[in-house]
DNA sequence: TACATTTGTGACAAACCTGTGATAATTGTT
DNA sequence: AACAATTATCACAGGTTTGTCACAAATGTA
């Protein structure tokens, strides 16, 4: 599994070598924008890890053309490094056709969970599909988002109900802190209370045979929510 | 859940430690490199908290020597405390294991916060369970905030009520001085003795058999209270 | 023993949490 | 572009929790 590493800091790209390689994958190197699209040309790679900020050359300048040139001619998944205030450059990047960001600095377990999860998410070979959860007579499956319980019609749940549901039998019998919850269905900076309120009353309204008396789905004030085992 | 606090500061390290307790987790405490392999060695731990600029000896030299030689044979988490100017130094203890970085100078809140989100990210269901306690046939569980007795009916304790009772088991069979029990339950500036008093009156009323001739919540007058063992 | 202080108790007010409904904004699909 | 579905935001209500005040009982000290 190669991975391309694409940084003008050397230092860092070596950090970032040393992290893939230690977790199983080939680092092959590019140090700046041209030289990235001459490796890209003549290497295959499954992942590409991308700076965002780098020296290029007119027509190169710096790492979003280096993805866009990429992409008018490959799916490889793309990851791009920015610094922390550059959300900008997030947004921009996503839009050329990136997969994912990770913002820097980073830990390296982070990086290889994101590397793993483009991995995952775009190869149609690779693709594992997850398991169905199952309580006695009650089916879950993440891949269709299709709920099943004796007594109540199959329901289709929408992205986020399914997120907030998988999080919870994941963690079935337990009360989950709001806070986790929200950080796990909405990102680290994303969510609130409110929407989570929201959230958990749509879900039990599609899961519960009386919302209004929820069995499955547990509150404990000031904590949280869980999934009832 | 352990945490092992290694810092040649003694004043910032019993900081860490009031801050780690206060959230619930139990302290052990290094203040220098050789020491803190030598805890290591016989303490299982959760989490590290690690100074990287302290005293150490040859092949001891600094945090970053700790970082590695624990990563050697551990994949416990690892926090590394660093000055803002010292960026090196955090590419340097990441690509040695480190999880995460905390910037001197921190709030509490901060550094409780990342030591959640490591464990969170370390943990593969993404919530870590806190352990019930257990006195004889008397069960807490801080999670659910239920309390069991024989003879009594259980109990599901308010958020204030399960942080006193929490607080006092973790020190059971001491006295806790009031004020430190209001700083626990109400932060540095809130709570007074007054609300003390009557948190303490709503959880007995919900956890003695009498409350009237209190067994389990024990008061030494003009000092605090205490939480039998 | 007398008095001061601490602790226990009860009652009510203020604040908070969660459920619910409605509408606006955003996203996805054709 | 039009429409449907999903998500976010706002508002309100009911129930619970916490804070505040007042008075009684217990404890400690001179």
């Amino acid at each position: 599994m190669k991975v391309l590493i694409v940084d003008d800091d050397r230092t860092l790209a070596d950090l970032l070598a040393f992290t893939m390689r230690r977790s199983g994958f080939e680092p092959i190197m590019a140090f700046s924008a041209p030289e990235a699209i001459r490796v890209f040309e003549v290497q295959p790679v499954d992942v590409v890890i991308l700076d965002v900020n780098m020296p290029g050359e007119p027509g190169l300048r710096d790492g979003f053309d280096v993805c866009q040139q990429i992409r008018k001619t490959s799916d490889v998944p793309i990851i791009l490094l920015t610094v922390r205030d550059d959300e900008e450059d997030v947004v921009s990047g996503l839009s050329m056709g990136a997969d994912d960001y990770v913002l820097k600095p980073f830990s390296p377990r982070q990086l290889v969970a994101r590397v793993k999860s483009v991995l995952r998410r775009s190869s149609p070979k690779g693709h594992i599909a997850e398991e169905p959860f199952t309580f006695g007579e009650i089916k879950f499956d993440p891949n269709r988002r299709e709920f099943l319980r004796p007594g109540g019609s199959p329901e289709t749940l929408t992205r986020l109900e399914a997120l907030l549901l998988e999080y919870m039998m994941l963690n079935a019998g337990q009360i989950l802190p709001a806070e986790n919850i929200i950080s796990h269905v909405w990102g680290p900076d994303g969510g609130s209370t409110e929407m989570l309120r929201q959230l958990i009353r749509r879900l039990r309204m599609k899961i519960e045979l009386d919302p209004t008396k929820p069995e499955l789905i547990q509150n404990l004030p000031g904590i949280g929510y869980g999934f009832k085992a």
